[in-house]
DNA sequence: GTGGTCTAGACCACC
DNA sequence: GTGGTCTAGACCACG
């Protein structure tokens, strides 16, 4: 299985790094399914060519989902997403959504929201958000 | 009413710039009614000394407090907290909780979470933070 | 306290990549107590002229300490060596001397060694190991 | 005698070159007496074959034993180990483990250790290292 | 001054 | 071809 169908997006001027827009979707594709586990990356000259940005940053960005675990890399052969289905790592972004929850929480507290007026927005936020 | 009471809590290694810190903070004791309209907020320098931060630092949040409308400097008196109730500023800070819950509901659904299961986790959530 | 006793020495020919050595070297000398915690050590800049490597080099090495929570970088302030004493990292020290060891001790039962003649070999390495 | 009975691993991602993994089984296979003296050796195109690797990497395993005099290729005849015992090849082996047991030592002696508590792990590490 | 990010371009080992 | 390492040099945010 080939990663041509690996679809990332680069923000020039978003603010957030480039690296980091790199990992968080090939995270997200690899833990929503939308790339199987094994599935060979492109190498990062390539990705750096097809992104416009420098080796360097995608460098840097595998190098982080190499730490997470999400993806494995052999020098001389390629970089390839882990064989194993991503549930470490699904696990560990759950705990990111609910400390995230747990902030905006404390900030709709800070507004004086009850649990109700909270979990209403919640849920309005879910239904509008159309991935 | 003097500004004795305000509590700031510097974390020096959150990764948060300084300046940021002490914006938020201020902010939302405004918001919650911690801190009443009106109030006499310490000098840039006092308040430097006692989070043991540089001038330039209160300064710069000062500044963005003020551009915010939160507060209003009037040379030689002081620093004050805005006479009329926080309705803007509520505004504004209602806003960006609906955008970070925006931005979670992504992250859920990437995960594969239904809406019910992430207002649950909302709920949750809401009820574990205990400010 | 200041880091000014840190002593590193670069071996550009030794086939270890530099960072690593510079790695190694501050590793060592927080777990065996030579340098303090909380010292603070050199900038980046600082660092990469006194040992002729470039500031791409320094930065790499303490990002990877950060990792392992060895040092603890505050952007604008300073790079520190971690607070808290050394515990963790003696931790997965001995586990690599461990491993180290059961390395060699799988190559001395190749060669057809006896534990006895084994545990004389590591007693004279010991012995003669003079650092 | 054939050299069918030749068992080598290969590990992909284990970071050590594959032409180095077969150079080591190979080596300690003819050290510990696992493959008699004289015995031939599948073709390096044979053995690229079964291991999935390239012919170049092969031939580049048997170049290396060859300069070691562990193995001695004829031509059109084929590869065949060294007829005589092993004892260059144990003597430059045995210096290896020594040196790395030095290498050992002296990490154990920044973590403070004793030559009995090193001597003590070492023992430990050779009972519980079953080949 | 500090570190954080991004860049271009080189050489090497391995496959 | 691949990734691994090292280099110089730039701009930015923060203090």
């Amino acid at each position: 299985m080939r990663g041509d169908d690996i679809t990332i997006l680069i923000d020039n001027s978003s603010g957030v790094p480039l690296y980091e827009q790199i990992i968080r979707q090939i995270r997200e594709q690899f833990i929503d399914g939308t790339l199987a586990p094994g599935t060979q990356l492109h190498s990062i000259r390539h990705l750096a060519q097809q992104l416009q940005v420098s080796v360097i940053t995608t460098k840097r960005a595998y190098e982080e989902l190499e730490r997470e675990g999400i993806i494995r890399t052999i020098a001389g052969k390629g970089t390839f997403l882990s064989d194993s289905p991503p549930d470490n790592a699904k696990q560990s972004y759950r705990a990111e959504v609910l400390d995230a929850l747990k902030t905006t929480a404390r900030q709709a507290k800070i507004l004086g929201m009850t649990a109700a007026e909270f979990t209403a927005l919640a849920k309005n936020a879910y239904e509008e958000e159309h991935r």
